[in-house]
DNA sequence: AAGAAGTCCTGGGCGC
DNA sequence: TGCGCCCAGGACTTCT
């Protein structure tokens, strides 16, 4: 499922193929997938407008749209009254392809963005677990919950070592959960929190606020070189797929799981079986000898993480 | 107020 | 073979 950094190399492909376009219309098949604004509305704010960005936030992808100015009195309107974010969550299983409005769309077609030049932007969706929202350009961060209560950009130099400490000091949460739950750090998924918290040598029921600063800072450095060398990988693979004008059909890969998803496998670090457990509701992974757990002079073996 | 638990979403895959 | 249940993870809601 994409995370960061898979939402960043679909953001650097979509940047480099569809930026400049201007779109014709909004097929929307699955409504459901559309939190705001009403389908109609979409359809009027969008029609004729121009992709001119695609930015990102956290594991959101935001489509910046302006609309031409038709030559005059609007030069009066509201700034961003011509401009919107199209803000586009994929969830588990979104998809988007570039394919030509004459291709046939495969299964699990949600919605489209057709573009004047022939070529469409499908999204695709089995789960349709997926969220679409409008909103107006620059404003996604206030008026989309998910985003106003994100943490920095793990890749950015707001998020330091020290503010990691900080974040986990004030924290009485569990470690795992607590990093997926976007407000410490945007952009951490399963996949690579179980990859983060393995590099860094920490069990994931940990209390984030008894971490040692030692452990914060190779917490802190496993985010950053993890997440940093997926997104060069992801980069290196968005150049290439935009030369070839081809899409980014899957999103394994693009970082090559160690731990995750791989339990009774050998840890790539001491050779013991990985082990499968479960923490508040998420599967997850980790090394018993790796990630041994410190915090608990009683067991952290209650009925719902034990080991299974 | 914060953290934990529950809920929703859907279809593939597995067990019986 | 076919039915039915379980599972996956992100974000939101509800409970403690």
């Amino acid at each position: 499922m994409p995370e960061l950094p898979e939402v960043e190399t679909l953001r650097q492909l979509l940047a480099r193929r569809v930026a400049g376009a201007r779109i014709e219309a909004v097929p929307l098949i699955a409504a459901k997938i559309l939190r705001a604004p009403d389908p109609a509305a979409l359809a009027a704010a969008v029609t004729g407008a121009v992709i001119t960005g695609v930015g990102r936030r956290g594991k959101y992808l935001l489509l910046r749209l302006e609309k031409p100015e038709r030559g005059g009195p609007d030069a009066a309107a509201p700034e961003g009254q011509g401009a919107w974010d199209l803000v586009i969550h994929l969830k588990m299983r979104g998809r988007l392809r570039i394919e030509s409005e004459s291709d046939p769309p495969g299964p699990y077609l949600c919605a489209e963005l057709r573009l004047t030049d022939g070529r469409t932007l499908r999204y695709y969706d089995m789960w349709r677990w997926g969220e679409w929202a409008l909103v107006s350009a620059g404003t996604a961060c206030r008026s989309l919950p998910g985003l106003a209560a994100m943490g920095p950009e793990p890749l950015e130099p707001g998020f330091t070592s020290d503010y990691l400490a900080r974040q986990l000091a004030r924290r009485r949460g569990l470690l795992k959960p607590l990093l997926l739950g976007q407000q410490v750090v945007a952009g951490l998924g399963n996949i690579y929190c179980d990859e983060c918290l393995h590099r860094a040598r920490l069990h994931p029921a940990r209390l984030a606020h008894r971490l040692r600063p030692d452990e914060v800072a190779r917490l802190h450095e496993a985010i950053v070189s993890i997440l940093g060398a997926a997104v060069a990988q992801g980069s290196a693979l968005a150049e290439r797929l935009a030369a070839q004008q081809a899409n980014l059909d899957s999103f394994a890969g693009i970082y090559a799981s160690q731990v995750n998803d791989r339990p009774g496998q050998s840890c790539p670090t001491c050779g013991q079986a990985l082990q499968k457990m479960h923490l508040s509701g998420r599967g997850t992974t980790l090394c018993p000898h790796c990630q041994p757990v410190a915090d608990f002079p009683e067991s952290p073996e209650t009925p719902k993480n034990r080991p299974r």
